[in-house]
DNA sequence: GTCAATTGTTTGTCCGGACAAACACCCGCC
DNA sequence: GGCGGGTGTTTGTCCGGACAAACAATTGAC
């Protein structure tokens, strides 16, 4: 009969607005993860039954389960018949984006900058045509760009994408990172099919990065899809292993 | 008015058992997932409107919802209001899961073999510590595996496990991979926070994997969680980086 | 004291309906 | 011919209810 919480409602400050055109399922979804992050919600603490919370905030029990649920799917609460609703005790910050290097280092602090190498249309290699879904030598964009963080190089992004898409300019590929640029175009980003490797670099490879050749580079190859499916680019990156590691979070589906 | 397609539910063999055990909506996304897989649902084809589908199946329009919502999740559905629903074109594979080394290579038709070199309680390290949770000093199983494909090394695995989860045999240990026992022991893993970097390989670390001294080595350290946000697992490996590299998908998360 | 059955709580699944919002398409106007 | 508005289709959101299944805790029997 004892409840743990006395009312969550009231402690945590949720409510919704009938008046906005944010859905309801997504403003309490919002509200209790900003409850988990601030740390009013502790790991482990009961979030309360569906039912009840439902009547607290004037709402039904299918929109509140549609709100706890996509926090399930962030990996942030746990359910359990017959126990209830339980905030996960791990420091789990983000279950993993489809990463934009230049967005990473913004991210952290590390001044990012690009210098545009190339930039030009090229008949497709046989890779990148097999990636983007187009003959090979059609006409593709091809951008070469070395990022730096600091004025130190950390990686070389070659990158094709299939022409039409996107208005490449130097001046924009320098201001900002490619995914930017993308959704800035109205290209919603999907979906991606990576492969991280490593190898030695080559003489040519050392020298654009500043290694020694022989040195250990971090190599990933991606193709992007956006929301249809279609491949919108395809990137053959070089990173200098001293410099940078891919830090990622992933979930289970079940 | 002219509709692509005739009567999908006929053509696709869609049908539920209300009889089953198994979810209605689960057996919908499986049996539809399992057209797209084998070619039946064309990419880019509509599904069919939600009312219509529900109707001929004898379901209600959120249990077809809700299975048409676990495929969009997946990556392998498009939703469009005012369009319908289509399949996405593009040869996704799987949506990327918690990779075992052990499960891919053998899924790839590579034998995987394993030896173990040590299996021990051992103090934790600072590092091991940290990432389980448990203070630094205090005893935890320490795992070290040579893991190999064809006969060949194709990774150094050392893992540090929390006391008293899991029995660690050294034949169990042998036949099959870590994540299975786990798995077997009533664990459910339910998501992993990741690094993947390279470096050149130490003596020590080169003569393990048959490779020479400075060659590249791809490293991954990951930190491994059950569905109460519990750590269960620190690995720290090393992978010879002419023998394999990471393939995954990624979702970005809207 | 220990084990098994019962009971209560909580989430899981499913239904039927209603209205809103976004998009594609067609038609009429200019 | 081009453009704008109207119309219809489809998904998005939300409601209220009902029963089933899983789990924990208590109760009862041995």
């Amino acid at each position: 009969m004892a409840k743990p919480l006395a009312d969550p409602t009231v402690d945590l400050g949720l409510s919704v607005d009938r008046s906005s055109p944010v859905p309801l399922y997504f403003q309490l979804s919002q509200q209790l993860e900003a409850a988990i992050e601030r740390g009013a919600l502790t790991p482990g603490s009961l979030l309360g039954n569906e039912i009840e919370l439902a009547g607290r905030l004037g709402l039904s029990r299918p929109t509140v389960r549609q709100a706890i649920q996509s926090l399930v799917d962030k990996g942030l609460l746990v359910r359990r018949r017959g126990v209830g609703t339980q905030v996960v005790h791990s420091q789990v910050k983000r279950p993993l984006e489809l990463s934009s290097l230049y967005d990473d280092l913004e991210a952290a602090g590390q001044r990012p900058e690009t210098r545009v190498v190339a930039n030009t249309l090229v008949p497709a290699p046989a890779e990148a045509a097999a990636a983007l879904g187009v003959a090979e030598g059609e006409e593709v964009h091809r951008v070469e760009r070395l990022r730096l963080a600091h004025g130190e190089p950390v990686a070389y992004l070659c990158n094709h994408l299939p022409t039409g898409l996107l208005a490449l300019d130097d001046e924009r590929l320098s201001a900002t990172g490619l995914y930017r640029l993308m959704r800035a175009a109205g290209i919603t980003l999907h979906s991606a099919r990576q492969s991280v490797g490593a190898r030695a670099a080559t003489a040519v490879e050392a020298e654009r990065l500043g290694e020694e050749a022989g040195a250990p580079l971090l190599t990933m190859q991606r193709t992007t899809y956006d929301d249809t499916g279609r491949p919108v680019e395809f990137g053959s990156h070089t990173y200098r292993a001293s410099r940078y590691s891919f830090e990622f979070q992933l979930l289970v589906r079940s």
